[in-house]
DNA sequence: TGGGTCACGGTTTTT
DNA sequence: CCGTGACCCA
């Protein structure tokens, strides 16, 4: 049953709206109540759009909407991710570009080892970090290497524009597209091609899109071509609980909507239908504190609950310890596991939290972390797969040349590279005979490059002719499996190659027409929550557990510089919008947990209470940040003699502060009452 | 080429 | 603290 709100907005066919829907208002339910109404007035499925965040998020409003329409359909809607859109977008219209629509997509593993390589072959210094967020964001601001370099003013930029020209050119080459190609490239095909623009948006004629409170500048603008031919758009969002913004999510976006979209309905969902009072009320307190917002208020519809409980620990042993204690006693009460979730805000603290639960005999999931698809022995499969699947990828051809080992090392591939020209290495070891091979390198690298080769080329007609017999040749010809046996912690790996296989030929099974290709790119837009199963308690970070809901939530590391997290360019605001999100993800109880000292990065550090837990109204007292001290880094402060200079960092001295301030570039340690607020 | 030791630096969050 | 990379020797 719907309320008023949600009816109304399901039942709004043209024009722009804007569904607000705070937490656990019943958002995915009014979606897809207005999709299986659109398709009960007769609207074609396949007119229809329906664009999420994750691939969980999808699916679950696929089922949702499957189960509200009665009869059955031959082309369901389109319900899928952003990025899942671009791909498919992509691998239609690639040709626009110039382009083969055979390319594969990297992850963001790959994409930091590629800008590491030709950072180190052109000889530039820079961190990792810095550089990728530099081509990240000139990719998605639509701003070529070129004009990049023509703008960059600072020296840093400047080199960091070198790299993102060779970045792209070496993915060009290798004919790879990145996460933000999947919807930077669809954009521009569409922006230079009027008729085909057209065309698409005619195609689709009613869009909606889920957490629109977290897309993005290019997102924004993929829209707004998707609707060149209609204003049919439909968003859902909280601005509340935008926490993206570190990825280039523009909250503007939810904020602005309304005048980017002429006569836009707005309708407000503010009820809520997941938590009871107090977690709402101490919630609602909490984000009050934001400036930057629409503005609402939740009201719950559950009632009256337990209150929410502060745990106060020494340290993070006992706080692990206590909290497992308290997870044994629910389940030992009748509680299901799956009920049960603890949310970090940073993943560094779940070691101390998995030994508390290892030590109580709690069985847990971790959603996230070290990702599958992430582990050494998996991307050197991927790899494999890759090659086979597009000989061009110099880079993955790299990274399995020698493994297992075959004598190939450094210098050769250096040797192979400088005599290859421009085709790709795998091209060129293919077409060079063995001789030519033994006059460039040692005879025992020739042969064993011979060797590879030709077992891949095994590989690639099994492949193209039966796919589901590839991991026998595969593993046959390349004995991978083997070469792992023989590491130390080879037992673990194994299994998840073994897990791997199985994945592979489960998708062999359930589509049986699918390419190697269509795997990969299927593997690499494949997010944390897609693997959530229950029985097990979850424990997660608090981006991870965007979207989910749990009847007893803990939320541990509740400390100054931990959560809010204190970094150089900390957004408080969002810091503050991630609390909101965690701590409304809880139904029944919630628990928020703080220590007094934290073992961090070989270190054990002496911490603060969170301000957050004096904002939710959880503790009286008089010690946050800004009263404790008058300054705080990053502030902008004027000292009689060096003049204006940015506070860098603050230490104790005795009853006063002493400040480190970089003053224009000259830094100084000066003590706090010597320099005024600006 | 490959295996060993040692110094250093770093993760906040992810499609 | 841990993982990575630089450097050295067999």
């Amino acid at each position: 049953m719907l309320n008023e709100a949600q009816l109304e907005a399901s039942q709004h066919i043209d024009g722009p709206m804007l569904i607000l829907a705070g937490a656990g208002s019943g958002k995915t339910k009014t979606i897809t109540a207005r999709l299986a109404y659109l398709l009960s007035l007769g609207i074609p499925p396949s007119s229809t759009l329906t664009l999420t965040f994750t691939n969980k998020a999808a699916s679950e409003m696929r089922q949702r909407a499957l189960d509200l329409i009665e009869e059955e359909m031959i082309h369901p809607p389109l319900l899928c991710t952003f990025h899942k859109f671009g791909l498919m977008f992509l691998k239609f219209h690639m040709q626009k570009l110039g382009r083969k629509n055979s390319f594969v997509i990297i992850d963001s593993d790959d994409k930091k080892r590629i800008v590491k390589n030709l950072m180190k072959e052109h000889k530039i210094d820079l961190p990792l970090s810095f550089v990728a967020t530099v081509i990240s964001n000139h990719k998605n601001h639509l701003i070529d290497p070129q004009l990049a370099q023509e703008k960059a003013e600072m020296p840093n930029y400047k080199k960091a524009t070198k790299i993102y020209e060779a970045y792209e050119d070496w993915l060009l080459r290798n004919n790879l597209v990145d996460f933000d190609d999947l919807l930077v490239l669809p954009y521009k095909i569409l922006r230079d091609h009027e008729e085909l623009r057209k065309e698409t948006s005619e195609r689709y004629q009613y869009i909606m899109v889920d957490e629109y409170q977290d897309t993005n500048d290019i997102q924004f603008k993929l829209l707004q071509m998707l609707c060149d031919s209609h204003d049919n758009l439909c968003v859902v969002g909280d601005d509340d609980q935008s926490i993206y913004g570190w990825r280039g999510a523009n909250v503007k976006n939810i904020i602005e909507f309304a005048d980017n979209f002429e006569g836009t309905k707005v309708v407000k969902l503010q009820t809520n239908y997941r938590s009871t009072n107090q977690i709402i009320n101490t919630s609602n307190q909490l984000i009050e504190h934001n400036r930057n917002r629409l503005g609402k208020t939740l009201e719950s519809h559950v009632g009256e609950g337990e209150d929410v409980a502060l745990m106060e620990s020494l340290d993070e042993n006992s706080e692990a310890s206590k909290i497992a204690k308290e997870i044994k006693t629910l389940i030992a009460r009748g509680e299901s596991a799956d009920d049960i979730a603890v949310l970090y805000r940073v993943n560094a603290l779940s070691r101390s939290l998995e030994e508390g639960l290892n030590k109580e005999g709690v069985n847990y999931q971790l959603i996230g972390g070290v990702r599958f698809y992430e582990r050494a022995e998996i991307k050197d499969i991927i790899s494999y797969l890759r090659v086979i699947a597009n000989s061009s990828d110099d880079f993955s051809f790299k990274r399995i040349i020698n493994k297992p080992k075959r004598s190939i090392g450094a210098k050769t591939i250096e040797k192979i590279e400088g005599a290859k020209g421009e085709s790709s290495l795998y091209d060129f070891l293919k077409q060079s005979s063995k001789k030519s091979l033994e006059k460039l390198t040692s005879k025992k690298a020739a042969s064993s490059m011979k060797q590879l080769i030709d077992a891949l080329e095994l590989c690639k007609e099994e492949a193209n002719k039966a796919i589901y017999n590839l991991l026998d040749v595969f593993e046959s010809n390349i004995k991978l499996k083997e070469y792992y046996a023989t590491l130390p912690d080879g037992r673990d790996r194994i299994l998840n190659i073994d897990e791997f296989y199985g994945l592979l030929r489960d998708s062999i099974t359930k589509n049986p027409s699918i390419t190697l290709e269509e795997f990969l790119n299927d593997i690499s837009l494949q997010s944390d929550q897609d693997q959530i199963s229950g029985e097990q308690i979850s424990i997660m970070t608090i981006h991870a557990s965007k979207g989910l809901e749990f009847k007893h939530l803990f939320i541990i590391g509740c400390e100054e510089e931990f959560f809010p997290l204190l970094g150089e360019d900390c957004n408080i605001e969002e810091e503050r919008r991630l609390a909101y999100v965690a701590m409304t993800r809880a139904m029944r109880n919630l628990t928020l947990s703080c220590v007094d000292s934290r073992f961090h990065r070989g270190r054990r550090k002496h911490l603060k209470k969170s301000r957050f837990l004096k904002e939710a109204g959880l503790i009286e007292g008089s010690f946050t940040l800004e009263e404790s001290s008058e300054f705080k880094k990053g502030d902008l402060v004027k000292h009689k003699i060096f003049g204006i200079g940015r506070v860098q960092e603050v230490t104790k001295a005795g009853k006063d502060r002493k400040l480190k301030i970089n003053f224009g570039g000259n830094k100084k340690e000066i003590l706090s009452s010597f320099v005024e607020a600006v």
